[in-house]
DNA sequence: GTTGGGATAGAACGAACGTTCGATAGCCTG
DNA sequence: CAGGCTATCGAACGTTCGTTCTATCCCAAC
């Protein structure tokens, strides 16, 4: 009933084992799709021995998305807190970031994706809280770039989100024996976004905005 | 135990209705957390009721996958049909086309795209087939603009799926007060994509940091 | 050597699940 | 009116779910 969030002393190697069960299990057939009888049997864990190390099947959830979210924001944190302070070189860093953390953890990338919304207010909360650390910094890096390059016309909150959209959908079709590593779809991502940005949003009339009719912008 | 497949003659109108709450449920709690129980209540049909109109849960998420997918690609191909020759044009077009579907049926659209893998062998197979062709259609008219504008650099694979990442998550985020309306929100997108394609993948500098050191590959 | 608590598991609980059974209306056709 | 077909439902079936109860084992501390 009474929610923990706070793990006991003393249980940490076994723990940790368990949570990595549960990614997989969570990443193979979903949160809700995933049995605690799944886990036991993958874990060799009994079904009421898991009981010792966690309190309900959302503080499991919860756990895993937390220590996720924990782990990529104290990582980009550090790696923000020793880079120069030019806006472009900060965002390219910013991806490099979390596309780095992601491939290396696909599982956990899955779970943290897909499960985003199957936690409730005890718990949401709190993950709510670190994601929101985690946008506001991605976007007040792109907010200095406008200030930067006086890009008028860019919409903060659409450009971060298109960004996080092309980065987090990965999960759905990346194939680490078919797509570039981490660091080349960073670098194909930072182009990308950025020279949409820098080309498309600085407020000049060459592409004038009209709301219903199509465009002929470039000469073909 | 056999998969259905194939609709029963005249029971059209009251499947409509049974489909639109399953698509409100399944959005609502998923697939997996959604019950036929709930689907019961809210559609005011009985239990039992319910399987006068269709086989298995899983069916009805295969044919409210499929209903949507083929729609969307139904669209799109009309649309294209009587469209101009120039690539860019079409692919704004085809933006166009999925954002405004897509916003125009928010729920449908979550049920899409977080379901996509929610489906077994006999009905994922159909669903796939459809979104392959939707895919394709995409990634033809990038391997058009590809050529015309001579981008050798630009990994078609790539492209499609970030600019479907940046579409597909805005189910994520998407608030109809607060946000863009779907013709705005493919003016963005369009910009940012192409913006980003034309601008980073022709040349041979592989980070272009700075603004002069940007090309412009507008004026061919 | 007894004790006490951390760690573990077998067995069970009540609830909810997807699905099916059998029956009952209404309605068209002969 | 008889017979069959469509549409519908209450009740149940068997299974699985998350969780808990209770008992045990191990081992350090006294």
């Amino acid at each position: 009933m009474t929610a923990t969030l706070q793990r006991r002393p003393a249980a940490g190697n076994k723990l940790d084992h368990i949570l990595g069960c549960a990614t997989r299990i969570f990443c193979e057939k979903g949160y809700e799709g995933a049995s605690i009888r799944d886990l036991s049997r993958r874990s060799g864990v009994s079904l009421a021995g898991l009981y010792y190390y966690f309190d309900s099947k959302e503080e499991l959830l919860y756990l895993i998305q937390k220590h996720c979210f924990t782990t990529l924001l104290a990582r980009l944190e550090e790696e923000l807190g020793s880079a120069p302070r030019d806006p472009e070189a900060r965002l390219r860093l910013l991806i490099r970031n979390h596309l780095g953390y992601f491939l290396q953890n696909p599982e956990a990338m899955k779970v943290l994706a897909h499960e985003a919304d199957s936690l409730t207010p005890p718990y949401a909360r709190q993950v709510a809280d670190i994601k929101r650390s985690y946008y506001r910094i991605c976007r007040s890096v792109l907010d200095d770039l406008k200030r930067q390059r006086k890009l008028r016309r860019l919409n903060t909150r659409l450009a971060v989100m298109s960004l996080y959209g092309m980065m987090n959908w990965i999960y759905t079709w990346y194939k680490p024996r078919l797509d570039p590593d981490a660091d080349a779809l960073a670098d194909h991502m930072s182009d990308l976004f950025l020279g949409g940005i820098l080309a498309g949003a600085s407020g000049s009339a060459r592409w004038p905005r009209s709301r219903n009719g199509r465009r002929r912008t470039l000469a073909a």
